[in-house]
DNA sequence: TTTCCGGGTTCCACGGAAACG
DNA sequence: CCGTTTCCGTGGAACCCGGAA
């Protein structure tokens, strides 16, 4: 840790503070803070000097000082589980364009277990986030009760049902019926269901008892489901197939728990010389980009992850009574794309 | 009893505050402090204790009190330019380990165009991070300028040669030669390149030079290349391949800027009836994991992604003295993979 | 403008208890 | 047996940088 001298000299490597550039433009302390943060208070010409020591300084406003002067801080911390593919994308990007026009900056980290997850949402409760937004209702237990704890605005995002404060999300289990009804009116009679186990498992539990439910509901067999190991991406999708063919042969449809385990089955499909969707129809999750573009291209969900972002926004920075009661959960709704693979 | 202090604004919510703890758990403030920064230093049970009482309370220490008063942040910045691919998934992954052996955090910003990034870049200077990993080295001239000037340590990534401070990546040059003698042992004679344009074009240049040059070498023509509009993933790939068809009705080979690109390429070619590799050998670029699952699975380049990451924060974390040189940069290298579809 | 915090850390002083002579 | 040293947990004072009255 080179302990560098006791202050400043290593590590930060900036020494510059609103006194220097004050001092070295020739104005005081609260010249060059009216500078950054009201600019049209100071004269213009008074403004370029206090500008110009600043860059050759290599002068920036110290955030932490301001924030622990101001009592408020302009970051919203947002947690997800994985960057592997591009809906979580949108959702970002909603997120930080939402959070931009208020005035505020989308700091990110990326967490793959709930272990992580907590720490992340330690670190941004140390920075005194403007609020968190995180990914699903699964939590650590202590994560959830951090939160409460300290009153920090907090959305789940993708689930209809917080656990926390406010949530955000849309309903997995009516855009899973519809798969299911969609297949089924296909002519589909031996219909599967592919998704992940490990951590994200509980994620698809309400849509795999959807899915059991409306199979159920149209008459027909409901026991072909099988979990794939969540590291496996599009590996997941042919592992998957491998084993529900192994166990019906005549399957004849397969709901896949996101695009990219879709994408496997497909690939698989082809290697193994099975038409998609002759013999077999597939439907994906999330209307990845790659959705699209595949051959065949593939039936899926659509959801509206950018307007999740930007709802998770709405909600976090909407100024409620701290204490109040958390505003409804909001449903953003989803779409169904019906392409080549069903 | 919400609005506690002068401006409530409703914001972070916790009005717990180290002196609240220490009046709680009836210990001094330096007791708190040192619970958290130094267990070590307090006894078992006063620990115990106070650490009850803030989890009650949802107190968590206040990093921006910590860090101006300490001088020191343990916060690594990164800004990304997108999300959307894997490669940066195990990136940041790299990034986020190394720096978490360190007892550093990594916060992540989304930076679509230099400007962007400046504004990232701004904010972490503002929050006095302990250095900033940036992709690639093209940034907008305010950005270098003021890095700089603050002495911050930085390191780039993805580019052997940095502009600002350090850097770390591979020979994307020697990659692309190897990638083009490649496919002219495999007999290919009219070989083409597919880029990006756009504001991600010059990162693209240093290949285009090297796949002319190498072609050259190799005694063919080096005219064919396409450059792609950048927001498109898969589809660039069919777009490109029709406007290289048109032109040379012969190609026998093409040379991707990324993966994404080349399974846009085979995509196409699959509804137009072009074999790959038969007709056309198509090689990709960053070895993301639909390149081993589609089919034909796809000849790539693999960089170690994860490699660098670590390399990076090893770099910024090195404790170097400020004002002395900068190490030189790293290379981690990379491995051409060879798989059916050249 | 000046002054006074905000919330925490660093450095050092303090005092009780155990160990030593 | 008592006085003194040592150790260690705890608390006090002086800041860190910028915002608001």
């Amino acid at each position: 840790m080179s302990g560098a001298g006791r202050n400043g000299a290593g590590g930060g490597g900036s020494r510059a503070t609103m006194q220097r550039v004050a001092a070295a433009a020739g104005v005081s302390p609260m010249t060059v803070s009216n500078t950054f943060r009201y600019p049209e208070r100071v004269q213009e010409e008074t403004r370029a000097r206090v500008l110009a020591v600043a860059a050759e300084l290599g002068y920036v406003p110290n955030l932490a000082a301001g924030h622990l002067a101001s009592g408020s801080s302009r970051v919203v911390g947002a947690i997800i589980p994985s960057i592997r593919n591009s809906s979580f994308y949108r959702y970002v990007r909603g997120l930080q364009d939402a959070a931009a026009e208020q005035g505020h900056e989308v700091m990110i980290s990326l967490a793959d277990d709930a272990e992580q997850e907590l720490a992340a949402v330690r670190t941004f409760m140390g920075w005194r986030a403007a609020g968190i937004v995180l990914v699903g209702s699964e939590h650590h237990a202590e994560t959830a009760a951090l939160l409460r704890a300290a009153r920090m605005p907090t959305v789940e995002t993708w689930v209809r049902r917080g656990a926390i404060d406010m949530c955000v999300g849309f309903s997995v289990e009516e855009a899973t019926r519809q798969m299911v009804r969609h297949l089924v009116a296909r002519g589909r009679r031996q219909i599967g269901f592919i998704g992940y186990s490990g951590g994200v498992a509980r994620r698809f539990a309400d849509r795999l008892a959807a899915f059991r439910d409306e199979l159920g509901a149209a008459g027909l067999a409901a026991g072909l489901d099988y979990m794939a190991h969540e590291a496996d991406g599009f590996a997941a999708g042919k592992q998957a197939l491998e084993a529900l063919l192994t166990r019906a042969p005549g399957l004849d449809g397969v709901i896949c728990a996101t695009d990219v385990i879709a994408g496997g089955v497909i690939f698989a499909c082809q290697r193994r010389g099975i038409d998609v969707p002759g013999q077999l129809a597939v439907t994906g999750w999330g209307d990845y980009e790659i959705a699209s573009e595949i051959v065949p291209s593939l039936t899926t969900v659509r959801p509206r992850t950018r307007d999740m972002g930007r709802t998770a926004i709405e909600l976090l920075l909407s100024g409620r009574e701290a204490g109040g009661p958390p505003p409804p959960p909001r449903d953003v709704g989803f779409e169904l794309v019906c392409r080549e693979s069903t």
